[in-house]
DNA sequence: AGCACGCCGACT
DNA sequence: GTCGGCGTGCTC
């Protein structure tokens, strides 16, 4: 018997798996997905590795084939369920099978357990007091110490013994020698939600979420596993919907897993979750160490939680009755993963669903319009939640047209309308939300002579001016100080250009002296609990308005906030990426879904250049539908996804004419395999410099690759990974390929 | 990845 | 003559 062992070394060239011969002795215990530990190479190196697959006879000159050695009683075996997810991750976004392995596992390695250990008195009390005595006559005062507080209370703490008590390890041991006392160890399970909340019971729903939830009960006590999008719109109660039909799930004996864009939601949702479900709910995010995480992953297999929640990770919780996953937010950019394999948590959820028969609920107020276009196509089921909880009524939205306030003699950055709205406010003791997608304290630095930015020297983008003088890269951190004279020609008529959240923090400052304000941006959350700390400062009300970057608009739920201020809807609207109108759109939403969330009713002012920009007329207007038609009208035309596939390759190297040629030498490849294939619907863009041509001192050449047919883009995808190795002058270039990438290049 | 083999330059 | 540089190739 032999089994196809794939070795734990991430490496293109071991991408492959390896025969080994199954030694009589393990035949019993080796299973799919066992972690083995096998000879390596011509020094017979021993490494570590998982079976993936079995098979009678060898494949290659039996001389050849070793013994698997033994099986790896650190590592923890993998279930065949999640080799076999891997390996649809691996065919489905491409990179090595073992990114695609140790994706899915998450947890590899057995921890230590916590070990509770306890001193028990093993002697009554008589014996006990005989044996101080005689201790007593041998001076031995550590002894008497601990036997004497063992007569009061018969088991301590191991920790309360050596630390309070200050007896010596040797002082114990020699009682466990003699019997006199013994030590228990238990094993103590890290918690990761380790917080009691109060618990709530019998939520009420309104007649759309109990219709919503009835649909999704009737299907999973059918037996039909279904995909459903619940479209509500912000502040409409999509958790209440998740938990009615979680405590369902539960109820069947089923466990759950509940997605979240990012780890910094972890907290509110958790603490949403267990106020419902007490200690069955876990989570589980990269932050944790190895030993929570170990323990959170032990916890899901033996039954001891039934909902885990958590970021993309979460999804390769290994559960044994999977019965249900939820997917908060789908629309987020962070569903998808930046580094290979280069997956979409809500594909893999389906082939996850699909491979255990559960339900998926893909819930958003502005659904990405791959989901809403398959909803319409009845691939999945359409369920929509149009009011608000809570009697709470929707927000006003009001557009300020900047073009008119500068005409008219405005040159600050805020609308006359927004300050009035702020100030009153202020007076009424509410709540105010700034929103602006830029940190630093302006845009771009540059020279009024020569019209040239200041430009960071390792990427090409400009410099952002701080309002500690100091002029900042956001991509590789680069910086110097303010320069008085420009670089390029020597004038010192230098100046900012554009606003950032520290100027806009400044300016607020200034026009409205008492207010107290926040800032929560990047530079603002660098710290561990920076980021809680700020929300729970404006959430206490211990300020009136907040000024954040797109960090704040995310899903808190402020009571008191009346007002939201997008101080420039353009900036996400300009970028070069298909997405920006989607972007912008979704942002304008969510942000607008933040004020009048309680019984205060809410107002919304979009500040923009371009009132006329179907995202934010749509956005005005909560007008999904409308926005959704227009959109697909501009993807359809330009040949988009959803409707059409594009197919990101990205080379990078530190010699630019090195780069430019390995670039072009794959577009000639390309050109090649289309030909051979004859594809009349495949375009090709490129290859060019990349948006971003150069970030920390590499290089980036962009080619994309369009097509409606999505499995040329994926064949193209897979010939290009093999031939990438054939040009013969590679040196430190690389190759990054991305099916449908979610982030310009 | 990591290790061995192999084919050329400066040294006890 | 040899030691060691790292380019090349292979791993069941």
């Amino acid at each position: 018997m032999y089994a196809d062992i794939i070795v734990d070394i991430s490496h293109e060239n071991l991408d492959r798996s390896f025969q080994y011969h199954i030694p009589s002795e393990l035949e019993e215990e080796i299973k799919m997905g066992s972690a083995v530990v096998i000879p390596f190479g011509k020094g017979e190196r021993e490494l570590e590795g998982f079976v993936v697959g079995f098979s009678e006879k060898p494949k290659i000159e039996p001389s050849k084939i070793k013994d698997v050695l033994r099986l790896n009683a650190k590592a923890l075996p993998v279930s065949s369920r999640m080799i076999a997810l891997a390996a649809k991750m691996h065919e489905m976004f491409g990179g090595t099978m073992n990114d695609a392995l140790s994706t899915v596992l998450n947890v590899k390695k057995t921890v230590k357990p916590v070990e509770k250990k306890t001193v028990v008195l093993n002697k009554n009390e008589e014996e006990t007091k005989i044996l101080i005595e005689t201790y007593e006559k041998k001076h031995a005062l550590g002894k008497v110490r601990l036997l004497e507080e063992l007569l009061t209370q018969p088991q301590m703490d191991k920790s309360i013994v050596t630390g309070k008590l200050n007896i010596a390890a040797s002082t114990l041991e020699a009682l466990v020698k003699d019997d006199v006392i013994r030590v228990d160890v238990e094993e103590v399970l890290r918690k990761a939600n380790n917080k009691s909340y109060k618990k709530i019971t019998g939520l009420v729903l309104n007649p759309e979420q109990q219709s919503a939830v009835d649909t999704i009960v009737k299907d999973m006590d059918n037996g039909d596993k279904k995909t459903y999008l619940l479209h509500g719109i912000t502040g409409s109660g999509k958790t209440e919907v998740y938990i009615n039909v979680i405590e369902h799930a539960v109820s069947m004996g089923k466990q759950v897993i509940v997605l979240i864009p990012e780890i910094s939601l972890t907290y509110q949702t958790v603490k949403r979750f267990s106020m419902h479900f007490g200690d069955r709910v876990s989570f589980m995010h990269s932050k944790l160490s190895a030993g929570e995480k170990y323990d959170q992953y032990r916890m899901a297999e033996d039954g001891k939680i039934d909902i885990m929640i958590g970021p993309r990770s979460a999804l390769f919780t290994p559960f044994k009755n999977l019965g249900l996953i939820v997917i908060d937010e789908e629309h987020e950019g962070s569903y998808k993963s930046d580094n290979p394999p280069k997956y979409h948590a809500r594909e893999m959820a389906e082939v996850l669903a699909d491979m255990t028969g559960s339900s998926l609920i893909l819930g958003s107020a502005t659904p990405s319009l791959e989901s809403y276009l398959k909803a319409k196509n009845g691939e999945y089921v359409l369920l929509k939640l149009t009011k608000r909880a809570k009697d709470a009524k929707e927000a006003e939205i009001k557009i300020i047209d900047l073009k008119a306030e500068l005409a008219s003699g405005n040159k600050t950055m805020f609308g006359r309308e927004l300050v009035s709205a702020i100030n009153d406010r202020l007076r009424k003791n509410e709540q105010v939300m700034l929103f602006l997608n830029r940190r630093g304290y302006s845009g771009s630095v540059s020279c009024r002579s020569c019209g040239k930015p200041v430009m960071c020297p390792h990427c090409s983008v400009s410099l952002t001016l701080h309002n500690d003088k100091m002029l900042r890269c956001h991509y590789c951190g680069y910086e110097i100080p303010f320069v008085k004279k420009c670089p390029e020609c020597g004038s010192s008529f230098i100046g900012a250009f554009g606003t950032g959240t520290q100027k806009v923090e400044e300016n607020i400052k200034k026009i409205f002296p008492y207010a107290r304000v926040l800032r929560m941006d990047a530079d603002t959350t660098k710290s561990k609990d920076s980021y809680e700390n700020i929300l729970s400062a404006f959430a206490n009300e211990e300020a009136d308005i907040l000024i954040g970057t797109q960090m704040i608009v995310k899903g808190h739920d402020f009571p008191k906030v009346t007002l939201v201020g997008i101080l420039a809807a353009d900036l996400s609207l300009n970028v070069s990426d298909y997405r920006a109108s989607e972007k912008t759109f979704e942002l304008l939403l969510q942000a607008a879904g933040r004020a009048g969330r309680d019984k205060l009713p809410g107002e919304v002012y979009i500040q923009t250049y371009r009132p006329d920009h179907y995202s934010i007329v749509c956005a005005k207007e909560a007008d999904y539908e409308g926005f959704f038609e227009k959109e697909m009208a501009y993807r359809r035309l330009a040949g988009y996804p959803p409707l059409s596939h594009i197919l990101a390759v990205l080379c990078t190297g530190p010699n630019e004419k090195r780069n430019e040629d390995f670039c072009a030498y794959l577009a000639g490849k390309i050109k090649e395999k289309l030909g051979e294939t004859g594809c009349e619907d495949v375009f090709m863009i490129g290859p060019a410099k990349a948006g971003l041509a150069k970030v920390t001192d590499l290089y980036r050449q962009l080619i994309y690759v369009k097509s409606e047919n999505y499995d040329i883009l994926y064949k193209l995808m897979k010939f290009l990974d093999e031939v990438k190795d054939s040009y013969k002058d590679k040196k430190d270039e690389l190759l990054y390929l991305d099916l449908d990438p979610m982030n310009s290049y």
